[in-house]
DNA sequence: CGTAATTTTGACTCCGCTCAATTGGCGTGG
DNA sequence: CCACGCCAATTGAGCGGAGTCAAAATTACG
């Protein structure tokens, strides 16, 4: 439980690791990861962090197009997103898909089985990804014994929450062109937060789970793309996309035309 | 689900008294409270008992069309819904309003504010209503220490999350009629949990925040309710509704007409 | 290089919205 | 007690935004 035991690396474990992933055990460093303060909390003692990286027991491949976890799966871990692209998406009845979120390097995703003990989503890798494997007793444990990481848990928890509010904003009470908008300047955002270029990204999803995610049909995500080409806001080529006149993209939001 | 009138001082207080006194003066007893298992995780040790009721030390009395709290206060504590019937909601830019959920007896609220310390959304009354107050820094203290307390903290607001990718499902890809159905076998379940009638009940809510919630205008949700008493799968009078074929309402979900 | 998947675009339809008038419920005050 | 005003709810007419169906163009991938 405390340092990283050698018997580890020798008996797998089966579900969370292989060959390859086990190798990368010994590279845990959540001290010098540059995705930390998105994940952990802030000044956490030295002492602190050392127990903290060991709830990282793992890391795990997961490759394009590949489940990390299904809707059902038996919840045991939750996950932060190292490198990578995933989408979390929930089936009804009739076997419609609607994609509850996209997730990039350092934010978390399976904290929806908690509660029922099974996963409510599945998590799809939408280009091939690494993540952080944090088995959840382990973090319930250490969350106990340091406040600030507890305190940092229900941060995250919560804030889950509040993203949610704001897809329930954007599907409730949003026009086409305004929920396009505003996710496109979310996913700005979040790359500029990452290091990444604020006007100018690869879209990873297409345009039926995008307009899942939105609540509209994939001819409308394409109608509404070329119509922000024709009015000078965007420049989009398949899954590339520029932003080419971000003021006016938030006036959209604004309400002002 | 009409107020079981405590013992309480006639004078209004605040919020926040001396927590030993006013624990005292309510006669908080949450083993003997007919939410409890709602609120409160199963099969608890009698001392540890005692040490969660001591995080309720207070009650608080909302009269209908008052806030509990309001979006951008500062985040205290989590409340749960002892009486009464409340709806939260966001407000964006545009001072357009998202019904984002109704809350009734045994449903805990003002999980969103643990993130950034202050509340996200707003909660209001939509009856004279009572909650408990649970200071968070109390929830978590207590938590740290009874790990089936922090456990089942972690499974409501992860419920939580559950709860809005139904939202989300419901938002996304249903139909008009659909969200309308679905709203209402959801509110049947959540009464006959809290020993009320299945098919008989008081929607609390006018229909603008109805519509605001599922999606829709207020007039397209009534021209609904007039379609469904049509079609004989409701009896509706003002705010008073009767489910007269669950099955055909159930139905509707399923895709089949 | 061929096949499948994704994206774009067009034509047409329809569900839910807008605007507007009316009805009904309920509390307040004359 | 009724009259009034206010707000909620209902209903109608007409419109428009997003969906549906269909086909072509482009790209991804084995």
């Amino acid at each position: 439980m405390h340092a990283v035991t050698p018997t580890r690396a020798k008996a797998p474990r089966a579900i969370f690791l292989s060959a390859p992933e086990v190798a990368r055990r010994f590279e845990v460093n959540c001290a010098s990861c540059n995705l930390r303060e998105l994940c952990l909390p802030q000044g956490l003692a030295p002492e602190d962090m050392q127990r903290v990286e060991n709830i990282v027991y793992a890391r795990r491949r997961v490759r394009r197009g590949e489940a990390l976890f299904n809707a059902g799966d038996e919840f045991k871990a939750i996950y932060a997103v190292r490198c990578g692209f995933f989408k979390t998406s929930v089936v009804d009845g009739e076997g419609r898909e609607q994609v509850t979120g996209f997730f990039m390097g350092g934010e978390l995703l399976g904290m929806d089985g908690v509660g029922s003990g099974r996963y409510h989503c599945s998590a799809i890798a939408l280009e091939d990804s690494e993540v952080c494997v944090m088995p959840f007793a382990l973090v319930e444990e250490i969350a106990r014994e340091i406040p600030a990481l507890q305190r940092n848990l229900h941060a995250v928890l919560s804030r889950e929450i509040v993203r949610e509010h704001g897809v329930m904003m954007l599907l409730g009470s949003m026009r086409a062109e305004e929920r396009l908008a505003t996710f496109l300047l979310n996913l700005s955002r979040r790359f500029v937060r990452r290091g990444y270029a604020a006007n100018d990204f690869h879209l990873r999803m297409t345009r039926e789970e995008l307009g899942s995610y939105l609540g509209l049909k994939l001819e409308t995500v394409s109608r509404l793309f070329s119509r922000f080409q024709e009015e000078g806001l965007l420049e989009v080529n398949q899954k590339h996309v520029s932003i080419r006149d971000s003021a006016r993209l938030e006036a959209l939001l604004a309400g002002r035309a």
